[in-house]
DNA sequence: CGCGGTTTACCGTCCAGCCGGTACAGTCTA
DNA sequence: TAGACTGTACCGGCTGGACGGTAAACCGCG
């Protein structure tokens, strides 16, 4: 029903921005993998604009039970840190193709959209971690911690290669013997 | 003449990609901007796509130089950390618009222009990270710092607000230490 | 129970505007 | 004379969004 549909469009949207890239994204595009006329999208999203929102919505929401979980499963700070390399391979493609998409229809139109666009973008990572951030008291050894998760999904963002997985073993390591 | 042209209009789109995001970019606007006909900068660049090309190059040539300089006055292992942290304002903006720009012709048309773009991209971070990696010999440390500083540029590409400069001092003395 | 009205969820079509790229004739300068 | 443009006119395709339906579900009421 609503929101089934509504997260049919939603995953069809991220399927084809990891696929193709933001200029692959059309109404049209979207509304046929999910199942549902052009239309029918508009209905749930009243533009493309806040489409794009819906989904920072939920990929923020995705994170932050991912993270629960995670934090659960190997410690908040050692969670951040695995989280921190996209395990599907086309993750980090989906990911520049979705800040290329908040990015891309800056400033012209609608400030506010932008605005609210930027937010949930800093929502996301301020998602990702905040389970961290509570559990490493030393706040050097947690901005170093932070940094380095950031930086490696950002290595892979851009496209370098994976470093030595024994190499990044040793530096968790390294990082989080307090 | 022709050199110069061609710079003014890398620049000129460097300076619309940062206020205005990808969409803003039209060959018109660039044009415009750079104080020559659509058709002069067709004549330098046979296509959007070029011209992104060539950003993307003139981008690797800028920091490649920078690192040298730099490398030469605060050493290159600070000078690689010193250089993560963005001094102008809208430089994370022009460089997320890069990105969303380099994503966003993904994969639709010329797969050959789309792996050209990757391969600059990666270019430039290995322009940014080689003085470093030459100078730092320990792969441990040299990973992290890698990792350090690019997470302190994803942090101020994605908008979150920039670290206490005093922790991030005493993070780089502790990180650059022997 | 049944019935009118309202809301929800969606369909399919149409249009206006924009944008990249082409074409080409002409101009300035060295 | 050739290279480096200018300027204009044009085209074809695509896309966001508006719009006018519509079928089914729901709801109060007599």
């Amino acid at each position: 029903m609503a929101t089934d549909t509504r997260q049919r469009i939603l995953a069809a949207l991220r399927d084809i921005l990891a696929a193709g890239g933001n200029t692959s994204v059309t109404l049209e595009a979207v509304a046929a993998k999910a199942g549902v006329s052009k239309g029918g999208l508009l209905y749930h999203f009243p533009s493309k604009a806040a489409m794009y929102l819906g989904l920072l919505a939920a990929v923020r929401d995705t994170v932050t039970t991912d993270m629960a979980e995670v934090a659960g499963r190997s410690g908040a700070a050692r969670g951040f840190l695995e989280y921190a390399v996209p395990t599907a391979p086309d993750e980090a493609d989906f990911f520049t193709s979705l800040i290329a998409a908040v990015r891309t229809g800056q400033e012209s139109e609608s400030a506010e959209v932008d605005a609210q666009a930027a937010e949930l973008m800093v929502d996301i990572f301020r998602a990702w971690e905040a389970p961290m951030r509570g559990a490493v008291t030393d706040p050097l050894q947690a901005e170093q911690i932070r940094l380095i998760g950031f930086g490696l999904y950002f290595s892979a963002l851009v496209g370098l290669p994976q470093p030595d997985p024994a190499l990044l073993a040793a530096l968790f390591d390294r990082v989080l013997a307090r």
